[in-house]
DNA sequence: ACGATTTTGTTCTCCCGTTCACAAACTCCT
DNA sequence: AGGAGTTTGTGAACGGGAGAACAAAATCGT
């Protein structure tokens, strides 16, 4: 074992990382579909992406594609849940069960691909004996013995802003090594682990700033046309 | 008017108009506390962002700062709210009215953020005469009024993905031209239209990912102690 | 009034990601 | 068997964003 340096040396850009999940929904539609192959063309047409980008993603992974035929569906599937990680089983909790809370342990997509909610989490005592999506609320409290439970690496915070930072500094403390942020604030934690943040109203105002941009664009050519 | 291309002809880049929304509420928080002035560290510090990164993301807006001083916290702020366009009101309607369209329509943020929710909508029957957040959730064939009426420019899908490309379809058709898509599915639109997508189990996909690389190299430092 | 100090605005360089274009490799048909 | 037609995988060019570093401009102290 020191030439094979073989299988896990491949740094996949981050980039491309982000596009695997998409591929993966994708395949799992055309699986669904009963479709066997799909060249890269279709594949992409799907993910909503550019075949070139889509290719160029793909031999990241190896080369599990056909030239002059494409690729197996089944097989592709396969080999991008592997790489990501979702063939195995990623127990998760969730902090904060308000209306977000709610929605995010409802979820059906969490189950679906390879995370299971094995607690739900509120400093409030009010929300506590309430059961959501088969799972009982618990106390924050419960968070470092839940933890070491059930070996919980991934985190999710859908608390107010003001209870952010203080949720993160217990979960990584706790040995959570990856969090999912839902609270509109910037949360800051320890080298080694990772925050992806999710913020609807930024969203929003980027849909916003480009709206107003549309209408600004709009009005001035009506400007013109009239001074023309 | 020929010389004067001074204003709105500057592009703002996209990975700028991202952060701007963070920019604004670091600068929220500063006013609520209040701070009058603060530096370009101290604000990039609380945005989460490298201070030369925010200059130059300010740089495309003006010159809006003072050398040897720093920035106006509420000039500044004021400044970015114009630029992304939320000084203004944006009348948003939400479709699917399910958990997740339960806590987008309860989201405060909206509100305090220049958008107002001014229809749910949903295909159900058995949703409708519901009452979330104020609003009555109306039938989804009211959609073209709705828009009509209020001048909507935004919408929000949170439907099961199987609606979702259907649902866009009539948006773009009564006239919306921005869509925000947490339906878990690529959709299609027409050229002009913006889309953005939010997506947990992608985020959470991402997450996994990374956190699965960790986990593998910690084993394989282990095995590499053991052998050493 | 003027130099020291602070902090912005901007230039320059580097790196990552996207896209084009094409060679390699496979199938199918004759 | 061999050529025509497909489709993948990748080398190379290109564009945009990130960060370092510095010049310009303001304040403050003497």
């Amino acid at each position: 074992m020191s030439a094979r340096t073989s299988d896990s040396s491949r740094e996949i850009p981050e980039a491309t990382v982000a596009r695997l999940p998409i591929y993966l929904r994708a395949l799992t539609t055309l699986v669904e579909q009963g479709t066997a192959t799909c060249s890269s063309e279709e594949l992409a047409a799907a993910a909503g992406v550019n075949s070139a980008k889509l290719r160029k993603d793909l031999s990241y992974l190896g080369s599990y594609g056909t030239r002059g035929v494409g690729y197996d569906v089944d097989y592709l599937r396969y080999q991008i849940a592997r790489e990501i990680g979702v063939t195995q089983d990623w127990p998760v909790v969730i902090v904060g069960i308000g209306n977000l809370g709610h929605a995010l342990a409802n979820f059906s997509g969490f189950r679906s691909r390879g995370f299971r909610v094995v607690a739900l989490l509120d400093a409030d005592p009010e929300r506590r004996g309430e059961r959501v999506a088969g799972v009982d609320v618990r106390d924050f409290a419960d968070l470092d013995a839940i933890v070491r439970e059930h070996g919980v690496a991934i985190g999710v915070i859908a608390t107010p802003a003001s209870a952010a930072q203080d949720v993160a500094d217990r979960m990584v403390e706790a040995g959570i090594s990856s969090i999912l942020n839902f609270a509109p604030t910037v949360i800051s934690v320890a080298d080694g682990v990772d925050v992806r943040k999710v913020d609807l109203s930024i969203e929003l105002q980027i849909l916003a700033y480009h709206e107003q941009r549309k209408q600004a664009e709009a009005t001035t050519r009506v400007a013109s046309e009239v001074t023309a």
